[in-house]
DNA sequence: TCTAAGCTTTACGTTAACGTAAACTTGTTT
DNA sequence: AAACAAGTTTACGTTAACGTAAAGCTTAGA
C-alpha cells in the first residue's frame, strides 16, 4: 500500500502543468492506473516524472528519456543482448554528459572573466565620478 | 587582414548545415560582410559561432544566446546601468549552470549504479552458464 | 561557350513539446 | 437542487530551429 499521488499533486510538486503530465503519458513515460478514469500515480510514476524533468533540463528529448527508460526496464531480466546494449546506451550518455561537463566549466571560465571586465569598467567610472556615493 | 571564412569552410569545420549558419544571421548571432553577394566571415565571427554552437550544447536558446551577445557588445562601452544589468545577466546564468551541474553529477551517479547493476547480471548470467567461452 | 561548383534568395514543410479552449463527468459542499 | 472543484477527452494552435526544394547569379575550368 505504498503513497498514490493525483495529478495535480505532482504538478504543484514539480511545477509542470497537468497538460505536460497528461502528454508525457501520451509518450509513454509514465503509465499511471486509474480508478474509475481518474489517474492514480505510484511513487514508481513521482520518480519517472523526477527523472523525466531532469532529463529535460540536461536537453534530452522526451523520446530519448523514453527510451531510456524502455532499456531499463527491458534489462531488469534481459537476455545478455540486452544488458550488453544496454551498457552500451550508458557509455554513450556517460561520454554525452562529459562533455556537457567540459561546456560548462568553459562558458563558467567565461563568465568568470566578463564578470570581472565588468567590475573593472565600474571601478573606472567610479574614479572619473566618484560623486554616486555610499 | 586577419583570416576570412566562407560559409562553408565554417560549416564543415564545426558541422552544421549552411542552412543553419545562415539561420543564425537571420537571427542575428552573426553579422558577416558581403564580397559581391557572398558572405565573409571574420574571426570574431567564428568565434561567435563556436559559442552559439556551445551555447546551444547548453540548452540556451537562439533568442538567449542573441541577448548575451547584445548585452555584452553593448556593456563594452556602457553605462553603469548597463554594467549592473550585465552583471545580474552573468549570475542569472551562473546559477543556472550550477544547477546543471548538480543534475549532470546526479544523473552520472545514477548512470554508475546502473552500470554495475549490468554487470553484475552479467556475472549472474556467466555463474549459470558458463559456455559462451573466452 | 558551355558547364559545374558554390553561392544566393524565397518560401513552404516539419518536428517537438506543449498551450489553450470547449464540452463533458464525477464527487462534494452549500 | 445547484454550484463548485478537480478531473477527463478531443482537437486545433503555437513556437523554435531548422530541412528541403526551386530557381537564379557568378566565376573558374574544359
Amino acid at each position: 500500500m505504498s503513497k498514490t499521488y493525483s495529478i495535480s499533486e505532482l504538478a504543484s510538486e514539480f511545477d509542470v502543468t497537468t497538460r505536460s503530465i497528461r502528454f508525457y503519458e501520451d509518450q509513454e513515460l509514465l503509465h499511471p492506473t486509474r480508478r474509475g478514469q481518474t489517474r492514480i500515480y505510484s511513487s514508481k510514476d513521482r520518480v519517472r516524472l523526477k527523472l523525466t524533468l531532469r532529463g529535460k533540463r540536461l536537453g534530452f528529448s522526451l523520446a530519448e528519456i523514453r527510451e531510456l527508460f524502455e532499456l531499463w526496464d527491458e534489462t531488469r531480466s534481459g537476455s545478455e543482448k540486452q544488458l550488453h546494449l544496454m551498457l552500451s546506451k550508458i557509455s554513450e550518455r556517460k561520454a554525452a554528459l562529459e562533455q556537457q561537463m567540459k561546456d560548462i566549466t568553459m562558458v563558467q571560465l567565461e563568465l568568470e572573466s566578463a564578470e570581472i571586465r565588468c567590475r573593472q569598467a565600474l571601478e573606472e567610472l567610479n574614479e572619473k565620478h566618484p560623486a554616486t556615493a555610499k
